[in-house]
DNA sequence: TCTTAATTTAAATACCTATTTAAATAGCTT
DNA sequence: AAGCTATTTAAATAGGTATTTAAATTAAGA
């Protein structure tokens, strides 16, 4: 399987570093941290190098955003789990980390008719409205992965929780497209 | 062919003057000069004799308009440029000045039906909405300008890409009034 | 009362709209 | 008198459109 230049750029983890927070206390102690109860229920805090963000509820839960791989994902997580511990705040040891949702880009470095694409695919798992948007969304069940094909050949998968999830999605669509002859 | 009192009014043109622009910079050294990038992406900047306007980004690119003619877009570019090496901003040899759009104004002296015109030149090519603006808007494909035709018999040519442009423009609509024995 | 939707965060992709500047023309409103 | 309505055009940028996903809370609808 060639690679598509396949990059992942975005990976959602979620994990339970206590049994509940004092988010008002977080907001004052983590310089930056934005907790606006009206607004939304999480505190959001952002990190750099690794570069991602939280959010942070009241049941200790955490939801961990914007990383690049999943090796970031926990490194953030352990850093975000010091910090805690730095302003006295108690923190569950080896929390389970659950990687909810990747985001990968691709690229069949071709130009598409979608209008083909959206016509060899069948109705039932596409949706293709340019005017709305110019990407065609299409629904895969295995993996259950969504991709968004553009006409520039550029592809994104998003619903992944692997990043082999997302390079399977990419070989699918790839497949099809060649069978169909419209690659 | 007569001459119609046609006048042009402006021009618009572009060119690259340089690789780029530090506009901070340029907007400190040269009075009068806005830079506001919340509102917009470039500079602007005012001159006079011969009096203009310009748009200036950071790309380098330039685009002048307000000049009455061609060769005041010449000058005043030539003087920009001058301006910048004033400052210590070296700028391009030679610059590609491309003319983007002139706009002008004629007389036919006379006065004219627009209703009848509007049915006279028929619905494909005119938009004539009086409750929303008094000009009857005619779009020609040759040469492509766009003619805004007034009850007084006064004409606004746009779109041109030279000067002959526009002249042709106010030639195609006389004759078609004659033609129609509107005029 | 239950269900559904919205809120927030991040990211790639690509297309659309709007922004700003100048000028003539002419009708309307403040 | 000033501003709007409408027309044209380059330049570059921002926001919107759509997709996915966890978390917890609120609001609206049935």
């Amino acid at each position: 399987m060639t690679d598509y230049n396949i990059k992942i750029e975005n990976v959602v983890a979620s994990t339970k570093l206590a049994e509940e927070f004092d988010l008002t206390k977080i907001e004052a102690e983590f310089e930056g941290a934005e907790y606006n109860k009206q607004k939304f229920p999480g505190l959001v805090y952002r990190v750099s190098n690794p570069k991602a963000a939280f959010l942070v509820f009241t049941s200790g839960k955490v939801v961990c955003t914007g990383a690049k791989n999943v090796d970031d994902v926990h490194t953030v997580i352990a850093d975000m789990a010091k910090k805690l511990n730095g302003i006295g705040i108690d923190t569950l040891e080896k929390p389970d980390i659950t990687v909810q949702n990747i985001v990968a880009s691709a690229d069949l470095k071709a130009v598409l008719n979608l209008n083909a694409i959206a016509i060899g695919l069948g109705l039932e798992n596409i949706e293709y409205e340019p005017e709305q948007f110019p990407g065609l969304v299409y629904r895969i069940d295995e993996p259950k992965v969504v991709v968004l094909i553009f006409s520039s050949g550029k592809l994104v998968v998003t619903g992944g929780k692997s990043p082999e999830n997302c390079e399977e999605g990419v070989e699918v669509v790839r497949q099809q497209l060649d069978n169909m002859g419209l690659l």
